[in-house]
RNA sequence: GGCGGCAUAGCCAAGUGGUAAGGCAGAGGUCUGCAAAACCUCUAUUCCUCAGUUCAAAUCUGAGUGCCGCCUCCA
């Protein structure tokens, strides 16, 4: 099976060809570290890591660089209001990143490279662009002159007609031309600086992307990813000054964006501060309920983002973590079963998931059509441990397929969040001997009793189920 | 003003020419001391509106309505 891709530049589906047969070498913007990153931040993050998992497990070697921004305006903002120093608060949220990205099971990057420490290699890329005429510096600033870039405009399907038509922004007299921008800034006093050819000073945004994903990846690697907003200007000035410094070599092969999650419809910004940090979400959700409702909507479509939706992906979620489980009690009971009519029921719903969830996944990364081939699978094992609760091959299969599927999501099904325990040992002994109070009560016929235990367990968050094999249970907030 | 996107059941959401996936919620049933989970059955003659193309349209075309995004830092 082939894999098409959505590329924002041809505004069409492609299929997905790698520079190296089996290698896949790509580039993420990362976050701009002034706070923990928010719900918005995490689509993306999580979006991408899909595709990046996705690739993975269609063999391919990936080479995943996402960058952090520890030096720009906002971080020096943000610095001055909590009374740190800019470059370390920087640091601080790069940390605090760490721990957000575990909780939503992003694989790490190949390289996470940061700005402040790749100074002289965009230095070196801006004399390079002020040597071929494409930069020019005013006062210590430098600038790109979008103008003698033919190609301006290309990602975003604009011309510098359209813009200068529709400017709303106030031109800075020194630039030759208003769409031009900042390829290093002066600093000012006390701001965090670095010496360069022009004087004291620091890089501008775009510039880091450009010198990070050429020294990790090389012209011309594969994707180059972020959201839909840095398509224009971030994304289209990384190419202007990219394929200017390079002399027309193509930057990147394939640029994907994801749509925007939003709250009421709007978009969730930092501007309009309508935006929930995943960090506050964690709080309510474990973590791979968030990545579940994620990746529940393709994304290249926006998601309106609130409770009711979280708990509808909740339930889902718990729906194949059930059938995991319901599968996993079944092959560790004694004695197996090998009915073959059942046996071959299995495996044909295992492979047919398989199948369909490759289509999907394939098709630009249909996630949310993929999970249709989860929940089948689910229903099927569900249905066969409903009428054989023993174990047999092919229940070992299905089971192993759906975990396998979930992985690939970034879902560990196995493992759901909500039943890490401290200590797991101890817990199990006491809830041995609960339940077996209980059984006794039940023995007995004393139903208020058995009531009563299941009831005060269920306050403390534990759920007591019983079944034709025995009581269970389960940690359930 | 320029450019782009979206509109599918109570809710979320796939589907881009062949007769509406999946999830959540809801109804009935099986199982059960009860509960929970699970299983079975049911729940959009219809895809924003109107017109057109076609044997055939949620899917293509045109017009309209509504919503959103980018054009300024934003994932």
């Amino acid at each position: 099976m082939s894999l098409k891709l959505y590329n924002t530049m041809t505004r069409q589906k492609e299929q997905f060809q790698p520079r190296e047969s089996k290698k896949v070498a790509m580039y993420v913007c990362g976050p701009t570290t002034y706070n923990y990153f928010h719900a918005g931040n995490g689509r993306m993050f999580v979006v991408f890591d899909m595709i990046r998992r996705y690739l993975m497990y269609k063999g391919y070697e990936v080479r995943y660089v996402q960058n952090f921004t520890d030096v720009d305006d906002k971080i020096i903002q943000r610095g001055n209001v909590e009374g740190m120093e800019p470059l370390a608060l920087g640091q601080k949220y790069i940390e605090e990143y760490f721990k957000d990205a575990l909780a939503l099971n992003l694989l790490p990057a190949t390289v996470h490279p940061k700005a402040t420490e790749h100074i002289p290699e965009m230095i070196e890329i801006i004399q390079g662009l002020i040597n071929t005429g494409l930069g020019y510096e005013v006062e210590g600033d430098v600038y790109f002159a979008v103008d003698h870039f033919p190609d301006y405009g290309k990602l975003s399907g604009r011309t510098l007609e359209d813009m200068k038509a529709g400017a709303r922004v106030e031109v800075d007299e020194r630039k030759h031309y208003p769409m031009d921008f900042a390829l290093w800034k002066k600093a000012k006093p006390g701001e965090p600086a670095w010496e360069s050819p022009w004087g004291l000073g620091r890089p501008g945004w775009h510039i880091e992307c450009t010198a990070m994903s050429l020294k990790y990846l090389g012209a011309g690697f594969d994707i180059h990813g972020g959201g839909e907003d840095l398509a224009f200007p971030h994304h289209e000035n990384e190419i202007a000054q990219t394929e200017g410094y390079l002399k027309g070599q193509t930057f990147a092969r394939y640029w994907m964006h994801n749509a925007f999650l939003t709250i009421n419809q709007e978009k969730m910004s930092k501007s309009l501060g309508n935006f929930f940090t995943v960090r506050e979400l964690l709080v309510n959700y474990p973590g791979e309920v968030i990545r579940f409702y994620l990746l529940g909507t393709h994304y290249r479509s926006p998601l309106d983002f609130n409770d009711q939706n979280l708990v509808m992906a909740q339930k889902g979620l718990e729906r194949l973590q059930t059938s995991v489980r319901l599968a996993q009690e079944a092959i560790e009971r004694v004695g197996s079963l090998n009915n073959e009519q059942s046996q071959a029921e299995l495996l044909k719903a295992a492979s047919d998931a398989r199948e369909a969830f490759e289509k999907a996944m394939d098709d630009d990364f249909n996630s949310a059509l993929a999970y249709a081939a989860l929940f089948e699978l689910a229903k099927t094992m569900n249905g066969y441990v409903q009428e054989h609760p023993a174990s047999s091959e092919g229940l070992v299969q299905a089971q192993k397929t759906l975990i396998e599927l979930g992985e690939v999501l970034g879902l560990d099904l196995l493992h759901p969040a909500n039943i890490q325990v401290e200590n797991e040992e101890m817990m199990t002994q006491i809830m041995d001997a609960v339940l077996q109070i209980r059984s006794r009560s039940r023995q007995k016929k004393d139903w208020e009793m058995a009531d009563f235990i299941r009831d005060v367990m269920k306050e403390k968050g534990i759920l007591i189920e019983d079944t034709p094999q025995g009581a269970r249970w389960q940690i359930k907030k």
